[in-house]
Order: C-alpha cells, then sequence, then structure tokens
DNA sequence: GCAAAAATACCTGTATTCAGGTATATTAAT
DNA sequence: ATTAATATACCTGAATACAGGTATTTTTGC
C-alpha cells in the first residue's frame, strides 16, 4: 500500500527530518535512512525500495556518483536527487542517468509531498531554484503592505468558511461593506478565478 | 519577526523532525532543543522563548510535572503539549495549569502549524483524538472508490480554475451535465462550504 | 488643519454556484 | 437478462459572489 522509500543523506537532521515528513503524509514507508552512502547501493539492492531519495552534497560518495551506481540495480526504482541548491547544471550532470526528478532543500514540505506524488505516478519533477511565486510574495509581511488592517479581518472570517453574509454577523457590519471589502482585496491581489482567492486564502497565514 | 521556541523532547527524532518543520514554515526560530525535560525549566528561564512545546511522554520529568514548573515562569510563553495519545484523561490533567494547546502526534506537520498559528494569536487548540478527517481519506486511492471515473475528470478540470461553463468547453459537455456531476461530488463529498470544496481541490492529487 | 487613505454603506446587474428536482441512454454487475 | 450504477441533459429558484458604480464618515499622515 505504502510506498517503501530509501533515504540516503549524511546529514543526519534532514534525513529525519524528511523521513518524519515522509512517515506523515501517509503515503510512504521508510524503510531504511542511509546515513553513508557508500552504504546505499548493496542495501537498496537487499531492500528494492520502490523510491530512493538522494542527497547531493556527501562525502566520500557523492549524489551524482551513487545515482550512476544505483541506476544498475536490477530492481527498478524511482529515484530522486534533494540538493542544497538547486543549479542549473547540476541537473544537467543527472540527465544521462534518468533520475525522476530533482528537488530542493528549500522547498517546504507539502511541496515535496506533492512532487513526490507526481513522481511515484510517473511523472518527472525538476524543480530549478525555487519556483516563482504565484502573483506576489505569499507572506503575511508583504501582504500587510498591500492590505488594510480591516481587510484581512475580512480574509480571517472569510478563512473560517464563512460567506459574506456570515462574515457581516461576526464583525458585525453591513453585507454591503463586506462585499466591498472583498471586492477591494480582489482588485489588489487579481485573482483569476475563485479556485485561485480560495487557494491563496487556504495557504496564506494571517496571524500577527 | 519570528517566533522564539524551544522544543522540549527527549525523541531526538521527533524533536529534529519537528524543529525542521517549524522552520521551514518561517515562522519560527527554534531558539532551543531540549532533549531532557529536568533542564527545560532553567533553560527557559534564561531564553524566555514566546512558545515551548512540551512532549507528553518523558522519562524523569514527564509533561505534566514540566508544566507545573513552567507556569511559575516569570516570563509567561505560550505552553504548547504534543502527545502521542490524544487522550481526553490527559488533557483534562492539563487544564489547571491553563496551556495554549494540545496537540497529537499524529496530526500531519502543516495542521500543526495552522494550529501553532492560531496558538500564537491568542487562541487555543485542542486536539482531542485525531481529527476526524475532513470526511473521508484526501488520498486518490480512497477517493476513486467514491467518486466516478467522469467526476474525476471534472475535478481536474475545475483544479485549472475553469467555470463549470470553461469545464463543459473543455470536456465537449453540457454545461447541466457539468453541474449535476458537481452536484453529485458535493453530495459524496459533503463539504460545508464553499472554501472548503476549493481547499479540497486544491490539496487532493488527481494523476493517475 | 487639510488631504489622503481607510472604513463604512448602499445600489444594480450579472455570473456563478448550489440544491432540489426529472429523465434517458449507456454500461457494468450479478 | 435484468437490476444498478454511470453519464448525460434539462429545469428552477435561491444563494452567493463579482464588477461597476456612488457616497459618507472616520482615521491617519504630513
Amino acid at each position: 500500500m505504502k510506498t517503501k522509500v530509501v533515504l540516503v543523506d549524511d546529514h543526519s537532521l534532514f534525513n529525519d527530518g524528511l523521513s518524519l515528513i515522509l512517515k506523515e503524509s501517509g503515503y510512504y514507508e521508510i524503510i531504511a535512512q542511509i546515513y553513508d552512502s557508500r552504504n546505499a547501493y548493496s542495501q537498496c539492492n537487499v531492500l528494492l525500495p520502490e523510491l530512493i531519495l538522494v542527497d547531493y552534497n556527501m562525502p566520500f560518495l557523492d549524489g551524482l556518483a551513487l545515482v550512476k551506481q544505483l541506476r544498475t540495480l536490477v530492481h527498478q526504482s524511482k529515484i530522486v536527487v534533494i540538493s542544497m541548491y538547486a543549479d542549473k547544471r547540476e541537473i544537467e550532470a543527472f540527465k544521462e542517468y534518468e533520475i525522476d526528478g530533482y528537488l530542493s532543500k528549500t522547498t517546504p514540505s507539502t511541496k515535496i509531498i506533492e512532487a513526490l506524488q507526481k513522481i511515484m505516478s510517473g511523472e518527472k519533477v525538476f524543480q530549478i531554484k525555487q519556483e516563482p511565486k504565484s502573483n506576489f510574495d505569499k507572506d503575511f509581511f508583504s501582504l500587510k503592505k498591500l492590505l488594510t488592517k480591516r481587510e484581512v479581518e475580512i480574509l480571517k472570517s472569510l478563512k473560517k468558511g464563512y460567506t459574506s453574509e456570515q462574515v457581516a454577523q461576526e464583525l458585525c457590519l453591513s453585507y454591503y461593506t463586506v462585499e466591498t471589502h472583498r471586492k477591494n482585496i480582489n482588485q489588489k491581489l487579481k485573482f483569476n478565478s475563485k479556485k485561485d482567492f480560495y487557494e491563496f486564502l487556504d495557504t496564506i497565514e494571517l496571524e500577527k
């Protein structure tokens, strides 16, 4: 049921953290965490993982050299490289070894999970640089410059799943006022669809 | 700028993993990871964290006893207990010490972050048992059992931000047909608000 | 103090969604 | 072969959201 994963990363904190993140997602079973890449090939030969996550920067045997080895495995696993610097040249170097994905360590865990799901379903995911954010920086601090205090309050209330009507009730405002605020928010943030708006609403953190 | 956090958990894997998760969120700065709860009180007295995350099950000095100590700190920090078993009786025991939240270790990292954001803005969050998943398991495989092939196609199209009208065009269907499918989807998945639906749409993976 | 920004409220018309139906042809299951 | 499920399509009315206005009061910055 769950995808059997082997993690190869000398940096134990990240190895452990990633392990936890993958386990938490509910889709992955970590069958091994390997801290010394020199053991990876033999271990994978025995464990037959469906997915191997390999760090790029490792001592003794780096990601590139390891992938070269792993591709000679009889049992074909998906191989994903995780790197500190999502460099274009780095990716180029991997091209000939037919890896299934290339992810950056700066990617939020949710996006890592998303990417891995895509990869497990056959897609290839290459993240060059940090993905350009949607429209503007989605963090609260840049948002504060754009929106007024009241507009943020409206968003907070909408975040609870309220309709404009319900927001009006909660904040003791007229329905028309709430609608006006929403109109202004939409103008400022220029959403292309309802989905875009609600997606934004879901993602954004609006706390102090 | 970032919330200063101290983690208290003897289980280093979880401590490290949680640390990573908090850091990744961008809102938290981990100023200490404490593995022996007996050091927590003195450390917090020096470090003055805004948020203290405490594990429930710890050797020597367990979560309850530690919280009792921490509440005597001059500098008042938010205190959140994280437990393996989100037991109702456990929470009861904490009630008199006025903790700000009680979270389960089974909670996905994104939900932990969400909960902590709420807590930092003054709310209290008590998660008893693992929260009943949003109606059903949000993964594709359990979804397939609930929805028909066509319904999934409709969702895929909606995921692009299309309106029912546009979905109809893309799939060469009548607008009415698309609306019917959406109606059936909504019935099956029982969303409580538009926000819930679009949030689901954003989260779900619909690939093969 | 004055001008700008923000917050409030209202109106209109349209677009979109949602919930309640009905109905038929095709497909899958037993 | 005959149910049951699926996909299709249409209708209506209500609820919600969106886009275009206008307008008044309050707050804030200089």
